[in-house]
RNA sequence: GCGGGUGUGGUGAAAUUGGUAGACACGCCAGACUUAGGAUCUGGUGCUUCACGGCAUGGGGGUUCGAGUCCCUCCACCCGCACCA
């Protein structure tokens, strides 16, 4: 009987799935553990076998989690939301629901080819209604709520509004619109509407205009990564900024929240370290500068208020609000050329040109409020209209910036740091002690930082500040794929839609073109849209991540028809234990779904405000590679290096390829190569008298390609251009070049697991995706190794079977070297699942196997505990040779091994004996034998004499069952 | 520029955390069985040298009886962020 996989896997996979093997529920007396992979878009091209990386991982986890006595919430499901489904409608006709339906059935048949232990029953699909409800509900929630900053916590809105018919917004801060100030009289006299409208910049979830990348001859608004260059990336027609109402996420409240909950998760530092700078916190001050010969201030944000008396220049974004007022008039003319100038360079190329200086005086000076000193104020684009208050005072010593522009524009510089400024550069350090700064001379720069700022609040012409680099978080999209809001407004008022009538279905359209004005194609569905003369939908939809920022809670509860998902049950699965998911979306999706968590937890629906305890990044499965050369052939009245060669045409459009393993290969010898496959084209290339070659490398698909070597039907099958190709092989073989690169299908070199696990079965694809390496690594896929796995599988069965006898399996106690085998096993296997190091958990199963096989042993007390260890890395084998062996019940939920000291003690040890570092010999002692002993024996070993030269011995240090050293 | 990470055979990688560098595989070489081998099994395989030996963990320096591992310094590559005040 030799170990038949397909028969195999398919039988458990059928056994597993009919006894509903994998369901699990919250009435357990056992210890949860929740896993989870971050759930993939259904995109139409399928799974490589980069994908499942982390899903094997994963799954590897959960099983061995189970077998460890966890009942274990392992799920699986579908962001299903995205723009590329609608894309494909656009193009196509087919509506997103059907194309994405297709796309799920082909996935959930790929993943269930490999044997993943997910609960199926709890099965969540963003784009369904049942599903999306729920984004709604929890939407209306965060609409429904405000920050309080005194507490650092969300409450809801009708909290606020008893504020602020109490106190008016004194104690609360509007952080829409911190100049906003009322009373309580002032609040019980607005109308609803302007009540309504105050409330908004209140809300969690809130409306304000914002600019979008408009595209007029698509007549559609397009993503950040579809504009390339300040034009679309599909057809390149012009894009422009445009104004828009829009949904937000005020995420920037729960900046500091989102900062110090990374202290309690264990996620990776690199990751944390994204986080960190995406919120990009920074303390500092505001200061009020008053313009000379006016009342009015301009108002900056500085991280260093210490170098106050340093400030040579003001610089305002050309954005900036007073750019106009402030402009005198014989600077207006530079400052509207060079304002025009900005207005004509795409974000884009202000980014990317970071050496060029640029900026233009506006003739107005603001004064220095501690010594009077005018200072003039300049514009340039360096300033960000975005980023703290859109002007900065420049010190150039400080600041390279500030520095390179002072030099650029000859502004007189002060040193405010003595010797620690020399004149060539700037020097932005903290450490320094202040000289020409007034009152702050002789105060080390850090601690005159405080001192100015309080003076400042003092002299009230400013205040501390904290700022973030983070920004609130468009929550728009001008889409159809996507979840509607559950917003109406009324006579241009925006109201909640009443949860009853939840869900709002996303409505049946005939196109997905774009509406009118860069709305959403909701908006052409006119009896959609117009509730009543005076109501309207709301025609936006949700971006990708609202559906996946709280999808980790539904799996707790995916059917619930009453409640997003039960306290009870969020209570028992709790936070997600183990998140596996890609680097990809270390910012965006997680920074999300953690504040949607602290959202949550503030309103009192769940009991936790980190979603996620563990985070693992697996690594990229980069592709391999394989190119064919081609030759082309040159005419001999053409220069080789000249700028353009016409390479010669070939009857019928013939092409030729040579075998990469051909190296310095004369013209005349290619042709000789040509002539026995084809003697008509070598004579017609002598015709022509060919005497050089192009050469450039094709992809070939790495699928028709054995580790180098190429099938050439297989070739010639593919690709037209292959058909009738010539392809000179050496020796028989055609061999390709081959190159790291990313996998992709556009590079030929992908590989669809399917493949491989219909050639070698589950769990040898199992096995070999963690062999590779590292989880967290990126590496590239080599198919060939698989083979050294698939050997191991095959191994393993022998010792239990035999292809004459059947089961070979003996009752019998087990010798000391064999029990010595399997508690090593036991312990390595064990510790290396724990920490998810899976490469070196399957290098020790294939030693115990190497070990046993040369043992020839074939024990039922060695060899069942083997199998309970296997059985995360390879379920299907595992079951069936358990049951082989006469188990009625499944090895799923069998007793885990657990490890015996006393098996793999040793009394003796062989020492390396190193004379002056180097390992020159070896000598076996007992463990508890005396240093005093072993010193003698050694000095006077043979070997050892030999290279002391009879030299003085200094020392002999001696490491317990390490390695003994002699020093000379 | 800032932050994080990685550099070990022809290849993917191990290394008990300061103690025999290269486990386990792929590939390659030799052999056995075989009508055949892209099946299976056995042995070999870092570089160098006829050999004794010498040299090897990106380069250089240091600490130590002992360094892939710790410290300093330089270099290369990957990822993220970026006129952020």
């Amino acid at each position: 009987m030799e170990y038949n996989f397909r028969a195999i896997e398919k039988k458990w996979q059928e056994s597993w799935s009919s006894s509903k093997a994998y369901r699990v529920s919250i009435n357990s007396q056992k210890p949860k553990c929740y896993v989870l992979d971050m759930f993939p878009y259904p995109s139409g091209a399928g799974l490589h076998v980069g994908h499942p990386l982390g899903y094997i991982s994963s799954d590897i986890y959960a099983r061995y989690k189970r077998l460890k006595g966890f009942n274990v919430l392992h799920p699986m499901g579908w962001d299903a939301f995205g723009l590329p489904a609608e894309q494909y409608a656009l193009e196509t006709g087919q509506h997103p629901a059907v194309t994405t339906a297709v796309n799920i059935a082909s996935f959930r048949k790929q993943l269930d080819n490999i044997g993943f232990c997910f609960d199926w029953e709890r099965e969540v699909n963003t784009s369904s209604a049942d599903y999306y409800k729920w984004t709604q509900w929890l939407f209306l929630q965060l609409f429904d709520s405000w920050f309080d900053r005194s507490i650092q916590k969300a409450k809801r809105i009708p909290e606020l509004i008893a504020i602020f018919e109490k106190e008016g917004n004194a104690a609360h801060e509007c952080p829409g619109d911190r100049n906003l100030s009322f009373s309580a009289e002032e609040w019980k006299g607005y109308n609803e509407a302007h009540q309504r409208e105050i409330l908004m910049h209140y809300r969690i979830a809130f409306l304000a205009y914002a600019e979008v990348n408009w595209c007029a001859a698509l007549g559609t608004v397009l993503a950040n990564d579809e504009v390339v260059n300040g034009v679309s990336e599909r057809g390149g027609y012009p894009v422009v900024k445009k104004k828009m109402r829009q949904w937000f996420l005020r995420i920037t409240e729960y900046a500091n929240r989102l900062l110090e909950g990374l202290e309690t998760v264990n996620y990776s530092e690199a990751m944390k370290e994204m986080q960190r700078n995406w919120i990009g916190k920074s303390q500092g001050a505001e200061i009020t500068f008053r313009f000379e010969g006016s009342s009015q201030g301009l108002r900056v944000y500085t991280t260093r208020p210490d170098t106050i008396f340093g400030v040579d220049f003001m610089v305002v974004a050309p954005e900036h609000e007073l750019v106009t007022s402030i402009t005198t008039a014989e600077n207006k003319a530079a400052v509207e050329k060079y304002l025009e100038y900005v207005q004509s360079r795409s974000e884009r190329e202000r980014m990317a040109e970071v050496k060029q200086i640029t900026g233009c005086f506006t003739g107005a000076y603001v004064l220095n409020p501690f010594n009077g000193k005018r200072i003039p104020v300049w514009i340039s684009e360096y300033v960000l209209a975005g980023y703290g208050t859109g002007a900065i005072m420049a010190v150039p010593c400080g600041d390279q910036r500030d520095f390179g522009f002072a030099k650029h524009f000859n502004i007189p510089i002060t040193n405010i740091i003595g010797d620690a400024f020399n004149g060539g550069e700037a020097n932005p350090t903290k450490d320094a002690v202040l000289q020409n700064s007034d009152f702050l001379n002789g105060i080390p720069m850090r601690q005159a930082m405080e001192l100015v700022a309080d003076k400042v609040e003092a002299m009230g012409i400013g205040k501390k500040q904290t700022n973030f680099r983070m920004r609130d978080a468009g929550f728009s999209r001008q889409r159809y794929w996507g979840e509607p809001f559950p917003i109406v407004y009324k006579n241009g008022i925006p109201y909640p839609v009443d949860e009853s009538e939840l869900p709002v279905e996303l409505p049946h359209v005939e196109t997905y073109r774009p509406g009118e004005d860069g709305e959403g194609p909701l908006a052409n569905i006119t009896d959609w849209v117009n509730i009543d003369a005076n109501t309207k939908r709301e025609t936006n939809t949700m971006p990708g991540y609202a559906g996946s920022s709280w999808y980790f809670l539904r799996y707790a509860d995916p059917s619930n028809r009453e409640e997003f998902a039960s306290r009870a049950a969020t209570d028992y699965w709790n936070q997600v234990d183990v998140y596996i998911g890609g680097t990809e979306h270390a910012v965006g999706h997680l920074l999300y779904s953690r504040l949607w968590t602290k959202v949550l937890f503030d309103l009192g629906y769940i009991g936790f405000d980190e979603p996620y305890k563990k985070l693992i990044n697996q690594g990229m499965i980069q592709g391999s590679s394989r190119f064919v050369k081609r030759l082309r052939f040159i005419h001999s009245d053409h220069h080789v290096g000249a700028d353009e060669i016409e390479p010669i045409t070939l009857p019928d459009n013939k092409q030729v390829y040579i075998s990469n393993s051909y190296t310095d290969i004369r013209i005349k010898d290619i042709i000789e190569l040509i002539r026995a496959q084809d003697a008509s084209l070598a004579e017609f290339l002598d015709s022509m008298q060919v005497n050089n070659v192009l050469e450039s490398h094709i992809h070939m698909n790495v699928n028709f390609v054995d580790g180098v070597v190429l099938d050439i039907e297989a070739a010639r099958k593919w690709k037209p251009d292959f058909a009738n190709a010539i392809f000179l092989s050496q020796d028989g073989q055609f061999t390709c070049k081959s190159e790291v690169e990313k996998m992709s299908k556009r590079l030929y070199n992908t590989v669809n697991p399917d493949v491989l696990v219909d050639k070698y079965g589950a769990d040898t694809f199992r096995m070999y995706e963690m062999f590779l390496g590292p989880v967290e690594q990126s590496k590239p896929w080599d198919t060939k190794g698989i083979e050294g796995v698939h050997r191991f599988l095959k191994k393993l069965w022998r010792l239990f079977v035999d292809e004459q006898k059947g089961l070979i399996v003996k009752d019998g106690e087990a010798t000391p070297e064999e029990l010595k085998i399997l508690h090593k096993t036991i312990q390595k296997i064990d510790s290396d699942t724990e920490n998810f190091s899976y490469n070196t958990a399957v290098s020790q199963f294939m030693i115990c196997v190497n070990e046993l096989s040369s043992l020839k042993s074939n024990k039922r007390s060695v060899l069942e505990p083997l199998l309970i260890l296997l059985t995360p890395y390879a379920p299907h084998i595992s079951e069936e040779l358990w049951h082989m062996l006469g188990n009625t019940t499944s090895i799923l939920d069998a007793a885990y091994p657990v490890f015996e000291e006393k098996y793999v003690k040793e009394n003796a040890f062989n020492y390396p004996i190193a004379v002056n570092g180097k390992t020159r010999t070896e000598l076996g002692f007992p463990l508890d034998a005396d240093n005093a002993v072993i010193e003698q024996t050694v000095l006077a070993n043979e070997v050892v004499q030999k290279w002391i030269e009879g030299k003085p011995v200094k020392k002999v240090v001696i490491v317990k069952g390490r390695m003994i050293n002699i020093v000379v």
